[in-house]
DNA sequence: ATTAAATACATGTATATACACTTAAATAAC
DNA sequence: GTTATTTAAGTGTATATACATGTATTTAAT
C-alpha cells in the first residue's frame, strides 16, 4: 500500500520527508505483523525480542546489560521485560557469582521449545506478508544505513 | 550506522530478514531524534503527529476517528492524546451539532504557533541527521512500499 | 583502609500502545 | 414507531517506552 493512502494525506514536502514517515509506518505494519501471529504463544514482540537474544547465545548465560545492548529499541525496559518472561517460565534469572551486581538470565526448555514454534509459524508468513527479493532487500538495508550514516 | 554494530549481531538468515530489523530500527533511531527535539516544547512524539493533522485541515473541525485515519501508529489511542493535547490548551474538543457521537476538535492559535517553531527547529536538523537525498528517498520510498505490496 | 565514584539493576511515574468493554447516539429493520 | 444494530468516543487493563531515582556492589582515589 503507498503512504498516501495509509496514512490519508499527499503533503510531503520532500521525498525524504516522506521516506522518514514510510520508514515509521512500515515499522508499525511489521510489528503489528508479528504480534498477531505471537499472541497464540502468550508473547509480547519486545519479549520474543529478548527471547531470541537469550536464544542466540544460549548455553551462554546473558546479564541485563548485554541483553539491553542487542535490543532494536534501546530504551526498552529489560528488567521489567525480563519480569514477564519469568512468570511464563521462559526465562530465569540469578546473581552472578562473579559480579553480584549482575542479574544473569538464561532461557528456558519451555522458551527454546516456543522459539521453535514461533519460527515455524513466522517463516512462511513472512515470506508471504513482505513482498520483496533478496536483491531488493540488499539495496533496501543499503539505503537505511546510508540513512543512518551521520550516527 | 550498521545494523550488525547497532544491535550487536551478525546472524542474519536472509537479507530480507535484516531489512526487517532494519526498517525496525531506523525507526526507533528516527523517532528518538524527533523526540529530543519535541521535549523542550512539552510535545511527545505523538502529540506532534496529532496536532500537526490537525493543523493539516485547520481551520476544519476533525472527529477523532479521522485523526486516527491519519495516524502513522493505526492503534494509537486518539481520545488519550488530545487529553494531553487539550490539557496542554494546545487543542480542544466540543460535541458536533451534526451527530452528537463524534468529538470535533481544532487545534488553537497556541498549538499552531508551536507547530511553527517545531517545524523551524527540526527542518535543518532532519536535513542533517538524515543522510540520503531525494534521489535515494524515492527508492527507499518504492521499496517500502514494495515490502507493504500485499496488504 | 576508608571514602568517593562508577556501575548494574531495580523501581517509580508519565505517556503510549493494544485490545476489550461501556455508553450514547444514529441508522436500519420490522 | 418501537426495537435492534451499528457507529463514535471514552474508559479500563496489561504491557511497553522514556526517563529519573534508588540501592547494592565494585572499582578508583587518597
Amino acid at each position: 500500500m503507498k503512504l498516501e493512502q495509509a496514512i490519508q494525506s499527499e503533503k510531503f514536502e520532500t521525498q525524504v520527508q516522506k521516506a522518514g514517515l514510510n520508514v515509521l509506518y512500515t515499522a508499525w505494519w511489521l510489528k503489528t505483523i508479528v504480534s498477531n501471529e505471537l499472541k497464540e504463544f502468550g508473547l509480547t514482540h519486545e519479549q520474543y525480542n529478548v527471547l531470541r537474544i537469550l536464544k542466540g547465545k544460549y548455553p551462554e548465560l546473558m546479564c541485563v546489560r548485554d541483553i539491553g545492548n542487542r535490543m532494536i529499541e534501546k530504551s526498552s525496559n529489560v528488567p521489567r521485560i525480563i519480569d514477564r518472561l519469568e512468570l511464563k517460565k521462559f526465562a530465569e534469572r540469578s546473581t552472578s557469582l562473579i559480579d553480584k551486581r549482575e542479574t544473569v538470565i538464561t532461557i528456558t526448555n519451555a522458551g527454546i521449545k516456543t522459539l521453535e514454534l514461533v519460527a515455524k509459524k513466522l517463516k512462511p508468513l513472512f515470506g508471504n506478508a513482505v513482498s520483496i527479493n533478496e536483491e531488493e532487500a540488499l539495496q533496501l538495508n543499503r539505503l537505511l544505513e546510508k540513512m543512518r550514516e551521520k550516527e
